[in-house]
DNA sequence: GCTTAAATGGACAACGTGTCCGCTTAGTGA
DNA sequence: TCACTAAGCGGACACGTTGTCCATTTAAGC
């Protein structure tokens, strides 16, 4: 179990760390930054997050477990029912509003190579391998991380901020990408 | 004109430079290394590559300027005359063979969104898109960096050493991809 | 209340970065 | 060949960030 100051610091670092993210570029948010804002000593902020990725990764963690949830259990198209190419469009489509809401989060914690050692991406390589195999694709094995690759938080900031793309023609982008099942 | 020395110690910082990115991770090369290494000053080195990216930019140059010069000129399907879907095959293909053989390079220049920064990417994206119009495809604008997602190097470097996927899976997968034209 | 073990937080050392400026050297013209 | 000049050089320096360590505090159980 958890000491209640332990718990009571753990949700003001969590709350401080969040407003910062959302004001400048996560990169320039120095852990001292968070452990000032946070009203916590420096010693007490590594002892539960060693780095700043593991602290936007605690940020994300429940809005992504929620898509996680409706792909498993939810209705169809995103959930169980749908024919494999639509559930995969649908799949792209949330992926998309959830990178809308928190790609700066995102951008915070998958800076690069980080992104493939998280759970979640694990979690959205093992649905989408799966519905590779349900749409009777051989060999999923490298197609999975390709397909996955355009959901990159970069790629998503670099065509909505830099190339002032809107939402749905990147998602429209995507929904084409589901003809290789 | 350049003086003398200072084309000597060009040479002598990209030599350096090459060598401390292939024996470890780029982002543990430090700036204070590659002096060492090139036998020259901190001075000496940011007064001409203020930062690593730029250093691992200047060492792709040379690679990728050949295989653009074998985009525009050279015999197809990689160069001009083949369908647009086959001309998109190989240019992953040479990619794919690009990033095996310097992908400690392009991790050392595009970490995230330094990527899309750079003159080579712009190049890439002109290719693909001009492929794109040739096929007819609507729209193309948000597809192109779809379709060059895959090509991220943390993504290719993932699948190549964690996943331990061989080349011409990654290419197979690409290749996939082409449907969509 | 009292005890104990977990939790705290700030001081500290180490490191990397980028700049600045006195010194050196290449190139030019006499 | 020499002297002049401007470009080039390089190391010292100041600054900011990181991650650790340990004396002190505080919550929870008896």
């Amino acid at each position: 179990m958890e000491r209640a100051d332990a718990a009571r610091n753990r949700a003001r670092i969590l709350e401080a760390a969040a407003e910062l993210f959302a004001a400048r570029p996560p990169h320039e948010v120095t852990m001292d930054d968070i452990a000032k804002a946070a009203g916590v000593g420096r010693g007490t902020l590594y002892r539960r997050y060693p780095d700043r990725a593991s602290i936007a990764v605690a940020l994300l963690d429940e809005h992504e477990r929620e898509l996680q949830e409706r792909l498993l259990r939810g209705d169809p198209p995103l959930g169980p029912g749908a024919p494999p190419a639509e559930r995969l469009a649908a799949f792209y489509a949330a992926m998309v509003r959830l990178l809308e809401d928190h790609a700066h989060l995102v951008l915070g914690s998958e800076v690069g190579r980080t992104r493939f050692e998280t759970g979640a991406y694990g979690f959205w390589r093992a649905h989408v391998r799966s519905l590779l195999v349900a749409a009777g694709t051989p060999a999923p094995g490298a197609l999975v991380d390709t397909l996955l690759a355009p959901l990159a938080p970069e790629v998503y900031v670099y065509q909505r901020s830099d190339l002032g793309l809107g939402m749905d023609e990147i998602i429209e982008a995507l929904t084409r990408l589901t003809r290789v099942l």
